[in-house]
RNA sequence: GCCCCCGUAGCCAAGCUGGUUACGGCAGCGGACUUUUAAUCCGAAGAUCGUGGGUUCGAGUCCCACCGGGGGCACCA
């Protein structure tokens, strides 16, 4: 096994001298040396002649090389496509017009023992894709750039945040009791305490604590886990931004949400207008606001309430072949019929507001709708991008809730959440009036990068395990003790 | 979990209502070539057709099961 370098001082990246040589003339040589380094990806040999393309994080650029100069030129016509090299040489442009890094030195810095994909075609099977993104990096441009912009973009967010003087925070993602969303969670054990734990399926109820806490402005951009279906929009770890923001409340929260998606939307791409899946999106601001119950009388057209006779509700729904089932109240038979008329004809970006206190139980009431939240979700190119609310603060209140879940759960809704005693200790501590906000950043990145499957969102997606033998189908950890 | 579709060499990809040795391209191997752009040209090679059963004189092709993937439904963000 030949040995290569452990280290090499690069002087270029690729996309630096394409900047700086933007209009050299056909047929010229400048004086300018390089040392770049990346992966041989293309090569075309001519005899006494080879040209190659070389592709490094940057872009790409040709390279020229010539027996006459090109030291081992053989060796170097030998290079398979895909080894990592690094070439010294002449900036120059060939008789042809393309720009070109003139072989003067290489050195090989890594082999490729298995060969890259068609150089034209590309991989077309998803599952390789996805299982061997390392190669598919190279391979699609695409998803090159939509990593590269997903950066961008939780960069921009994360700017913009702390611009608003916003602290960032990492909260457990073990959690002794699973809160903060109405989800299924992954469970795990811990043996020294002997302890099952839970993957955590929101920061929420810990983000609260931290305003408790004092700290008046605070986020978390993190993964969470919900053992729950997979699909084009759902991968079971998925990243959330939450922030809770005191002395605000959901009105506020709305503004600085659509300032915030729309400010990082002019960063990224330098616009608020974008397409997403053949249509077009508006994201500047301020977006429409719109009850539930506005939505389901322009959608469905049927007025209803919580004043509807819940025998008028549930036939209403029945009409409209939503499936209840009968521990629904009111509250969720609404959610339900929204859900089943509306969502998918919504494009937006639209608030939908003041869903009912039944479904969401971390919810402030709203203050001057009894029986309904201040809470919102946003739905941009017909998808759920975020949600947020006034946050309930009054811990007695917040003690109802969690035992009407538990009886929930209790009826058979594992989905239902769980009375957390010490969050209730932090609320009689006292937490002044807040706005909270979560927003799946995947899908933000989805939105504005005109992605239509999380996968290609997810550097490595959630896949059935590849192997069914070895290792991965036996115990990995010894459970024994 | 349910329904539909897909699986042919490292990659892309033909293969018709079942019918000899499964068409090609790229990459890889051998050779030619001093300005190529998916270079071109010549040559040789590479496939238990996802796996296992079955139907048939004969299966890549039809049937069943399993594995993996995609889409949809359900659940959810």
């Amino acid at each position: 096994m030949t040995d290569f370098p452990y280290r090499y001082d690069v002087t270029h990246s690729v996309s630096e001298i394409v900047d700086a040589h933007t209009d050299l003339e056909a047929g010229t040589e400048t004086d300018t040396v390089v040392t770049i380094a990346g992966r041989l990806m293309l090569r075309r040999d001519q005899g006494k002649l080879a040209f190659g393309t070389l592709q490094d994080s940057s872009g790409r650029i040709q390279l020229f090389a010539m027996a006459k100069s090109t030291p081992e030129f053989d060796g170097f016509t030998g290079l398979s496509i895909g080894d990592w090299i690094a070439v010294t040489g002449i900036v120059m442009m060939t008789r042809r017009g393309e720009l070109s890094v003139r072989v003067d030195g290489w050195t090989v810095l890594g082999s490729a023992g298995r060969s890259f994909p068609d150089k034209w075609h590309g991989i077309s099977d998803p599952d390789t894709r996805y299982r061997q993104r390392y190669v598919d990096l190279w391979v699609t441009d695409e998803a090159r750039q939509t990593f590269t912009q997903r950066s961008q973009i939780v960069a921009s967010m994360r700017r913009l945040l702390h611009d608003q003087d916003f602290v960032e925070v990492e909260t457990p993602m073990l959690h002794p009791i699973p809160g903060g969303a109405l989800a299924r969670p992954f469970v795990t054990h811990h043996n020294a305490l002997d302890a099952d734990l839970y993957l955590r399926i929101a920061p929420e109820l810990y983000l609260k604590r931290l305003v408790v806490g004092g700290m008046e402005r605070v986020f978390e951009i993190g993964r969470v886990f919900r053992n729950e279906g997979m699909s084009t929009r759902h991968n079971p770890e998925f990243t959330m931004l939450e922030l809770y923001w005191a002395y605000a409340d959901h009105a506020d929260m709305m503004r600085l949400t659509e300032e915030l998606v729309a400010g990082i939307a002019t960063e990224v791409l330098g616009t608020t207008t974008i397409e997403y899946d053949g249509r077009e999106v508006d994201l500047s601001t301020p977006w429409r606001r719109a009850t539930m119950e506005e939505l389901i009388a322009e959608h469905a057209g049927v007025e209803v309430s919580l004043d509807t006779p819940i025998d008028e509700l549930r036939a209403i729904c029945e009409t409209f072949g939503v499936d209840t089932k009968a521990h629904y109240g009111p509250g969720k038979l609404i959610l339900e019929l929204y859900e089943k008329t509306c969502e998918a004809e919504l494009w937006g970006p639209v608030y939908v507001t003041d869903y009912p206190i039944e479904v969401s139980p971390l919810s402030r009431e709203h203050r001057e709708r009894p029986g309904y939240a201040e809470r919102f979700e946003a739905i941009v190119a017909g998808r759920e991008l975020c949600n947020g609310f006034s946050e309930l603060t009054n811990p007695a209140i917040q003690r109802e809730r969690f035992e009407a879940q538990e009886a929930d759960r209790d009826a058979g809704d594992d989905e239902a959440m769980v009375v957390d005693e010490d969050y209730l200790r932090a609320l009689e501590y006292g937490l002044p009036g807040t706005a909270g906000l979560g927003v799946g950043v995947d899908r933000l990145v989805m939105l504005l990068t005109g992605t239509t499957t999380i996968r290609d969102v997810v550097l490595f997606p959630t896949l059935k395990p590849e192997q069914v033998s070895g290792a991965a189908d036996g115990e990995l950890v010894d459970e024994e003790e």
